[in-house]
DNA sequence: AATATTTTTTAGATTAACCTAAAAATTTAA
DNA sequence: TTAAATTTTTAGGTTAATCTAAAAAATATT
């Protein structure tokens, strides 16, 4: 069945929402990532019911059915290869990919985003961590914990960040932390819940923990 | 000022239908190829007037402002860069590229377009051999003769087709013909103007009118 | 449990791009 | 140079995706 656009994106939302909870999508919480009206979202809800895309009772909210779920994880995988593909053959930053991505990820050819995977060497995350889903649209489990978890003195390498925005990402720039950095707790601070950290083995450098939350990190010791 | 998928489409059909011609061009042939009713052209074209890319008085016809040139330009900058991109670096026949590039032309990133650009090492033409307007949307003059045109026993080098139609292109790949070959006129048969032509100095082979006429060529000597 | 608040849905419009059918203008041909 | 044929435009609708305002349902609060 065909599918617009427009579509996409609401799977797309209801996919990332359904990450995070494994209650029901309300209406408004797809709004706000929609930058829509609740209005808008039923109306769109009840559409995508009837191509058997969600499961959505009135009031109720929403998730995908197996074939929604399916449509949505061909978009996340192909929103990040291409992501992968900016980053490593066109030399953009990790902060400056995402919106170009979001155009990209609606371009229809399965043929083009194989050979595109095969060329950029099947890679397991994109350029910000976050899993990429193989052909048959299954999801690598990683299994991170966040910087902001983990114990003093613990050793731990940065495997990606909880967030994809870019004043956020250009942050992490401006201190050093990028993807793979080995990354080691010398304190944390009662105070605020802040950390003091060492990045490769460097001085130790502060750290929000606000900033900490959105660290991805795999603990090595 | 913000541009639709569809108007970027019939400034692409109305500059290609220019090419052609220095006549104004017809609310018709604009409609045929954008596959859609006369109606909706005489819409869509007041729309393009109101926003100066296109010069239109009802019932005379159409044609691109200076503004309206520069748009389609980059769109057909776009569109053959993807298409270099598609064959060059995904290894997609030449017949295989022109409906995915129609879909990524309308990616929104001049940066991105600059980069694949240099990535691809600033190409002249596209697999097709038609020529890659430049950052500046100055296309490049390539001038060649058609094969239809060429006399007996002359030499001359494939540097391009006049469609990019699927079955054409595959017929070509069929008859060993392909971009940068050499040709030679054995004969011209008085017939219907069908010719044998030498490829790459082989056993000459026998091709019709009509293919011919599709065949760009330079003349070697 | 009744009321207040919030969330969600319905009702009715709007816009872009398209359509059909009929009218008007242009072009071709007798 | 009028009549016929063709092309183009206008008029009036349709569909997808959106909106605002108001009604209905669900949730929270006293």
């Amino acid at each position: 069945m065909a599918i617009s656009f427009t579509e996409e994106n609401y799977l797309k939302v209801i996919h990332r929402l359904s990450e995070a909870t494994s209650e029901d999508i309300s209406t408004n919480a797809v709004a706000e990532l929609m930058q829509t009206k609740a209005a808008s979202v039923t109306d769109m809800l009840r559409k995508l019911a009837d191509k058997g895309w969600v499961n959505y009772q009135k009031y109720q909210g929403v998730r995908l059915s197996a074939t929604g779920e399916k449509i949505a994880l061909s978009i996340v995988r192909k929103h990040r290869l291409w992501e992968v593909f900016l980053v490593d053959k066109m030399g953009f930053n990790w902060d400056e990919v995402h919106e170009i991505a979001e155009q990209l990820e609606h371009i229809e050819s399965d043929d083009l985003v194989n050979k595109l995977d095969e060329y950029l060497g099947f890679p397991k995350t994109d350029p910000h961590g976050d899993p990429i889903p193989n052909k048959e649209g299954v999801l690598p489990e990683l299994a991170y914990s966040h910087l902001s978890e983990i114990k003093a003195n613990k050793t731990c390498k940065l495997m990606g960040v909880a967030q994809d925005s870019a004043v956020f990402l250009q942050l992490l720039t401006k201190l050093h932390l990028s993807l793979g950095a080995k990354l080691n707790i010398k304190e944390i601070n009662e105070f605020d819940r802040s950390i003091f950290v060492s990045i490769n083995d460097a001085e130790p450098i502060f750290i929000s923990h606000e900033v900490a939350k959105n660290i991805l990190v795999k603990i090595l010791a």
